[in-house]
DNA sequence: ACGAGGGTAGACAGGTCTGTCTGGTATCGT
DNA sequence: ACGATACCAGACAGACCTGTCTACCCTCGT
C-alpha cells in the first residue's frame, strides 16, 4: 500500500470541491436562481468569503457547475459506451445510457437546458457552456455514425440530436422514464434506414 | 375625431387583460423567477393593487399565463392545420406549425417546459397546467395519427411527442430553426412505417 | 519557531423581491 | 345625482439576495 495518506481517505476534501458538490447538487435539484449562496455554503460547510475567493461570483460557480456536469457526462457516456463491441450498439449505446440516467432517482432533465432556461444573460457563462456540451454530443453521434458506416454521418447526428433532447424532457415532464427506450427504437430505425 | 363611437373597439383593454398581454411577453422572453411583480406592473400600465386583486398572487398569475399560452398554442395549432386537406398532412403539419414558431423572432422554447424549469413546487400551478398542455398535444398526435390509419396511434402519438420535444429543444439551444424541418422529416419515415 | 496560506464565522451594505395598505380618482348603472 | 365598482399611485413591511470586510484559527513547510 503506498497510501502516503494514513490508510483511509479520511481526508477532508478542499472546500473549493465541498462548494462544487454542494452546489451540483443543489443547482441541478432546485435550479441556480432558486438556491442562493448561503444554502450553498451552509450545505458544504464552508465559509462565505471562502466561496468568493474560490470562484468570485455566483456565476462563476454556475460555470463551474456547469463544466463539471459536462465532465461527469462526457466520462460517464465513454464509460458506458465500451461495454459494446459493435459501432452500431455503440450508437444506440447513448440511448441506453440516457435511459439509465432518466431512471435514476433525483433526474429533472438536462442541466444545462434547465440552467439556461433561467438564465438571462446573452452570451454567458451558462450559454457557453451549454453550447461546448451540444456541440462535444452531435460531435460524438457525428463520430458513432461514421463508424457504423452511415453515408451522411451528421445528418443523422442531428436526427439523433432530436431524438435525444426530445427523450430527456419527456423523461423530465412525464416522469415515466420509457423515453429514452422510445427514443432509442427510433434511433435503430433511422440507422437502419441511414445505411440500407 | 373625437371619436365617441361606440362600434370602434378603441375600448381599453381591463387591467387584467393588459396585465396578462405584458406578463405573457415578459415572462417567456425573460424567464418567470427572473421577472418580478414590479416590471409587470410597469409594462402594463396597472396599479399593484389591482394585479393582486385580479390575480391574488403571483403563482396565480403564472398559471394564468401558462394557462393563456396554452390556449393560444391551441388555436393556432387547430387553424393551422386547416390547411391540409389530407390526415397524413395534417399529422405532419403540426410540425410546420412548429417550424413557423421556432422561425419566430422571440422564440424561446417551450414555455411551459421553461417555466417548469424554474419552478420548485411539485404539483404546483406550473406542473399542473404542463401537464394539461401536454395530455393535449399527446391526445392530438393520437387523433391525428388515428385519422390517418395508424394501427397502434398512441404509440405513435409517444413517438411524435420525442420529435415535437426534441426540435423545440433543438430550435431554442441551437438557434438554429431546422430542427423543426428536420423532425417533420423523421415524423413521415415513422409515419410511413407505421401505416405500411 | 514562525510566518504564510487557507479556512471559519458572521456582521454589514445595498439592492430586490412579494404582498399589504392607504387614499385618491374616474366611470357606470340606476 | 349618487353609490358601487374598478382602478391608480405609491409608501411600507419583512424577507432574501449577492458581495465585502474584519477578525480569528489552524496547519504546514522551512
Amino acid at each position: 500500500m503506498s497510501a502516503a495518506s494514513p490508510s483511509a481517505p479520511v481526508k477532508k476534501p478542499s472546500a473549493r470541491e465541498r462548494l462544487l458538490a454542494a452546489a451540483d447538487e443543489l443547482f441541478y435539484a432546485e435550479g441556480v436562481h432558486t438556491v442562493g449562496i448561503d444554502r450553498i455554503i451552509e450545505r458544504a460547510g464552508v465559509a462565505k468569503a471562502s466561496l468568493y475567493s474560490s470562484f468570485g461570483s455566483k456565476e462563476e460557480l454556475v460555470r463551474a457547475y456547469l463544466e463539471n456536469r459536462h465532465q461527469i457526462r462526457r466520462k460517464r457516456l465513454l464509460a458506458g459506451l465500451e461495454r459494446f463491441d459493435n459501432p452500431r450498439d455503440r450508437l444506440l449505446g447513448v440511448f441506453d445510457v440516457l435511459a439509465e440516467l432518466t431512471a435514476t432517482p433525483g433526474f429533472r432533465g438536462c442541466a444545462f437546458y434547465n440552467a439556461s432556461a433561467e438564465s438571462v444573460a446573452e452570451g454567458g457563462a451558462v450559454e457557453q457552456v451549454s453550447n461546448a456540451n451540444r456541440a462535444w454530443t452531435r460531435g460524438l453521434f457525428t463520430e458513432l455514425a461514421r463508424d457504423a458506416g452511415v453515408a451522411d454521418a451528421p445528418a443523422l447526428a442531428d436526427q439523433l440530436m432530436i431524438l435525444y433532447d426530445g427523450a430527456s424532457v419527456g423523461a423530465r415532464m412525464d416522469k415515466q422514464a420509457g423515453a429514452a427506450a422510445l427514443a432509442r427504437a427510433v434511433a435503430a430505425q433511422l440507422l437502419a434506414a441511414a445505411t440500407r
